[in-house]
DNA sequence: AATCATATTCAAACCGCTTTGGAAGCCTTA
DNA sequence: TAAGGCTTCCAAAGCGGTTTGAATATGATT
């Protein structure tokens, strides 16, 4: 059942029929409301690909993931992100196309999404430092937002970020508050640039108080619970010993629990422990008390977020980007205590 | 740059041009050179939402998510599955379409697909018993392939499947060969086509041996870490408790480490642990020398394989659907051991 | 009653490609 | 030399909607 077919059984033209279902005004009450009828009951749904060709608009939006080619490491929180976007979208009646791409084809990938027109914006996911799809977006004039930013990028762009840097200035400033002056940080990769910025939270809350970092006790690595295994274990084989880890993820945390209990030390008494917890479903930091304390800020929540700030861009472009700061809480769990007197 | 530009910058139709570009034999070998290397130097990318309403295919293929309302869980194997499947779609140059859909909407969300016509075939994600969704599919004649398996299915229907009641029953029998006697089961949610077959495996094993299963050493349950602490600190807590454990996910089995440790008990010495790994990439059981025992099969493999099928289903349709069951392997890893004597 | 504004409807062009059904040109073949 | 067969190309008709520009009907105004 196609337009023309259900005009014809109407006897109207497929012009006026096309108008009373899109709420046109110029066409009259009655007529519109037999032709909304008519739709449902022959359960009329209009043909995506002629709306698309027709109107111009690709009606769906692209999400660009790369993947390294050396690790082929598919970060997890996209299931999250995506999750909330995808809500977004469903109700806007937008798609959403996924795109895996080896990270040397970004360029490609993008440039071909524009002159192809299956995208009406793209959301650009983990950001670097300097990230050159900013400037390429920009240069093809393909409507998008980051998830994340990119310290020195040229250009004004949109994006939804969580404040990285002021997240692990707190979390920093609390272990620091609990008498901990050892402490450990298990980063992420730090080309990544909310890496960069979590470190310089941590660096600066040890410089506010007139402390210098120690490069023996920070680790950037690819976040997976092996390398917050190892990271936590050939720190604490040092003397003095960390009394405390802020680790990036709660993946790589439940490697730096186990490395600690493999020490023969409890987590919370012995050692304190903070993460970042990304809020992820699959993945919940306890249910009543949590069991890290942490600085959390709901990965779900961006993606919705971001989504429907592109569609926002999408349907008026402004020349200046909307951007979103996003606040980690700090919430308290059992991972952490007073620093143990060294006595 | 379009068709006809370029065709009129050629001195051509239209109709030659395309056929030249899409390699029909009824062109000159010199013309389509000619077209050719005009089409590169122009950069011209035909325009795909032409390409469907002209040919009436997608060239897209949706994976519909769905989220259960209740729990808001997102799978987090979906992430690599997809990574997978993404790869082969981008070789076929086809688009991944992803449809976050609240379960209660799944039906209305493919019929939807197949009479708006953006997608030319389904993945069908997480199966569980006497699934609804495979006669819908079947009843509107939309192409699909499903991860997992659908006991109770009167029809026959293409699936990509891990022998997973085999591989449940190999590890069972593995523990029992070690002496093991009182194993308790965290499983998924047994409504879960894969987790009904995990089950039957590890009871199998068992009454093959003249042995009956133990309600109380037994659990489904939502996959996630936090799940798996629970049930294993429960188990543990019986008396007698048992020496081993068979767990459904490698989430949940970082919390029933956790509970294992806090129980003051060494993993490998005092209580053995095999898991089910579906070798994530951000979820590696260890590196060299794996940290579980476990039944691996890749999910990234299957979401390759998964994808490849339903191309080739989309591409000629046979009346006998192909299906793939995956053998896990069973490797052996530092979390299993002798049983304890019981002295 | 003629004029004009307004409300309602329609025919046809268009989006950018594919594909059908010729047609032209050139060789063969009888 | 006419007929038939290839090879190569093209005009035009889709695909299924939206949108422009015009036509018709209706009611109000003078």
């Amino acid at each position: 059942m196609n337009l023309k077919d259900l005009s014809q059984h109407l006897g109207l033209s497929p012009t006026t029929v096309s108008r009373a279902l899109n709420g046109y005004p110029e066409v009259n009450e009655a007529t519109r409301e037999k032709v909304m009828a008519a739709a449902k009951r022959h359960n009329y749904k209009p043909n995506t690909r002629a709306i698309r060709l027709a109107t111009g608009r690709a009606m769906a939006v692209g999400h660009v993931i790369p993947i390294e080619t050396r690790h082929e490491i598919v970060n997890p929180i996209f299931a999250d992100f995506i999750a909330g976007a995808g809500e977004t979208y469903a109700r806007a009646g937008y798609d959403l196309i996924l795109s895996i791409v080896p990270d040397g084809d970004e360029a490609r990938a993008y440039r071909e999404m524009k002159s192809r027109g299956n995208v009406d914006g793209v959301i650009v996911h983990s950001p670097r430092h300097d990230d050159f799809r900013i400037g390429l977006l920009h240069d093809i004039a393909m409507p998008f937002v980051v998830h994340g930013r990119a310290t020195g990028a040229a250009l004004p762009y949109a994006w939804v970020d969580v404040n990285n840097r002021r997240a692990f200035h707190r979390a920093t400033d609390f272990l620091l508050d609990l008498g901990h002056r050892r402490i450990g940080l298990i980063n992420g990769l730090e080309f990544m640039d909310f890496a960069i910025r979590r470190r310089a939270g941590f660096v600066q809350a040890l410089t506010a108080r007139g402390m210098t970092e120690t490069p023996a006790l920070m680790r950037a690595v690819e976040m997976t619970e092996a390398n917050g295994y190892i990271a936590a274990r050939d720190m604490l084989a040092q003397t003095p010993a960390p009394t405390a880890f802020l680790v990036s993820s709660m993946i790589m945390a439940l490697g730096t629990r186990r490395a600690i209990e493999e020490h023969g030390l409890i987590m919370g008494r012995d050692i304190s422990v903070i993460i970042h917890d990304d809020d992820l479903s699959y993945m919940q930091n306890g249910a009543d008390v949590p069991i890290f304390t942490a600085t959390r800020s709901s990965v779900r929540a961006a993606g919705r977020l971001a989504a429907s700030m592109l569609l926002d861009t999408i349907a008026n472009p402004t020349p200046t980007p909307a951007t979103h700061l996003l606040e980690a809480e700090l919430i308290i769990g059992q991972s952490t205590g007073p620093a143990p007197n060294r006595s």
